[in-house]
DNA sequence: ATGTAC
């Protein structure tokens, strides 16, 4: 007997070696090899007559576990329906993705943003809503990437962009890998947290993420000093404009990590699952795995906040100024949220927050305006807005087509000053911010608008 | 988005 006439029998996976075991068993006790293969054949045909007791009990338990959990990753053979918001604003490669993740078995209910593109798994600007299950590419490896605004009690006019330019230097740090050196570290709450002792994966990262906190890495990220225009009262704000700090940034290498392992281990656990849905695959959170992850991601979402508290606290801290009001929101995350009277894990990747009253941070571009917002909590995009313009121009695609030119052009023509970033992040490469907002009008109402000024972003290698 | 190794 060996495992090729176990496997022709139907055994797969890991049942081969418990139907193995068994006929070795039934062999040893003088049966021969027909007749093992016989009573084999026999339980894999009707396990449920084998449950009861014997040598066979425990091969049809799982035999028949690993036929509910098939039937369970089965697709839906098409898409629940879903809300599109500026569906002509969206790549078809975007709609294709959500079509599939709308199919998985665990999803309830979901929406599409207008600032949607094409991600791995669930697309950029999705809306998932599932059943006790949480899927880590549906949150995606920037788990809680975030935006944060402080609005300073200053005018403008009384910062020159130069000494905006010299702050950003000094007191910001970007680029994969970077951090602060331990004599220029500042506490915060979130590294005494007991999650990081919770887990094995956590307490290696610790280390690393003290290290990195008050950081913004790369890609989209930024920190920029800009102007925030208040028309009529409101943020408990006087109508004027003032100074203010806005950032978008993520949770470094610890996300990352974390999203990376969990994606790997919900993969494994359900390769019987459609290719098409692979980087769907997801963990039950009644599962050690899934628990395990969703504690690992809300303590990776708590500690990106904490990263935008320390570079707020750094800027204006140099100015000498305490902000009157700040903003700040994940738009990278899972929540518990009810949808429909039930409890739901409502997956938000590159999604703002917008229950009714909610405020949120919508950015433009480095050279557009970007804006504060307040959610009108519109249950059929499960209280969610866009997370910002979305990408027009892949990042290859704008390097090629996009001209250095034309960009510090734009860049003058507005007045920004730009430390870093590349033409892969210029404003050509967006949407324009104003269509995406004209598409969401009953998702979100604006409340206050920022113009950019001085913006750095990552490959400014000039740090003092 | 991250910064190392299916």
């Amino acid at each position: 007997m060996n495992k090729k006439h176990l496997l022709k029998l139907g055994f797969g996976g890991e049942v081969v070696e418990l139907a193995h075991q068994a006929a070795r068993i039934r062999a040893q006790s003088g049966l021969d090899h027909t007749e093992v293969l016989d009573e084999l054949q026999k339980v894999q045909a009707a396990p449920q007559n084998y449950l009861g007791g014997g040598v066979y009990a425990e091969l049809a338990a799982a035999v028949q576990a690993q036929r509910q959990g098939r039937a369970s990753a089965e697709l839906r053979p098409s898409p629940l329906p879903y809300g599109i918001w500026g569906a002509e604003l969206i790549e078809a490669g975007a709609l294709g993705q959500m079509d599939v993740a709308m199919r998985l078995p665990i999803t309830r209910a979901g929406a599409l943003m207008p600032d949607a593109h094409i991600g791995y798994g669930l697309p950029i600007g999705g809306v998932l809503a599932t059943e006790n299950a949480v899927i880590p590419y549906g949150v995606g490896v920037d788990i809680g990437c975030s935006m944060m605004l402080s609005v300073l009690p200053v005018d403008p006019q009384q910062l020159s962009s130069d000494e905006a330019r010299k702050l950003l230097l000094r007191h910001t740090r970007f680029g994969a890998g970077v951090g602060f050196q331990k004599n220029q570290r500042l506490d915060h709450p979130v590294m005494d947290e007991r999650t990081w002792q919770d887990q094995g994966l956590l307490r290696s990262l610790q280390g690393k993420a003290a290290e990195q906190l008050g950081t913004s890495g790369s890609g989209n990220h930024f920190v920029e000093f800009g102007t925030l225009k208040v028309d009529s009262a409101d943020l408990g704000l006087e109508p004027g404009e003032y100074l203010a700090i806005l950032s978008h940034s993520g949770s470094r290498g610890l996300g990352a990590q974390v999203a990376g392992h969990f994606t790997k281990v919900a993969e494994s656990q359900l390769s019987e699952l459609d290719p098409a849905a692979r980087r769907l695959a997801w963990l039950g959170l009644d599962t050690d795995a899934g628990q395990a992850y969703w504690r690992a991601m809300n303590l990776a979402g708590r500690y990106a906040l904490a990263n935008h508290d320390q570079i707020h606290a750094r800027l204006s801290g140099a100015l000498n100024a305490e902000p009157l009001v700040q903003v700040s929101n994940s738009h990278n995350l899972a929540w518990k949220q009810d949808v429909g009277g039930q409890e739901r894990i409502v997956h938000r990747k590159g999604a703002t927050p917008a229950e009714a009253g909610r405020l949120g941070l919508i950015p433009g571009s480095m050279a557009d305006p970007s804006f504060v917002v307040r959610g009108l909590g519109n249950p059929d995009a499960l209280s969610s807005s866009s997370h910002g313009a979305g990408r027009q121009l892949g990042r290859k695609a704008a390097e090629r087509s996009l001209s250095r030119d034309d960009l510090r052009r734009t860049l003058h023509e507005r007045g920004v000053t730009l430390i870093g970033g590349g033409l892969d992040e210029a404003p050509q490469a967006y949407k324009r911010i104003e269509d995406v907002l004209a598409r969401q009008r009953d998702l979100v109402d604006v409340v206050a608008e920022f113009t950019p000024r001085v913006v750095r972003m990552d490959t400014g290698k000039q740090d003092i």
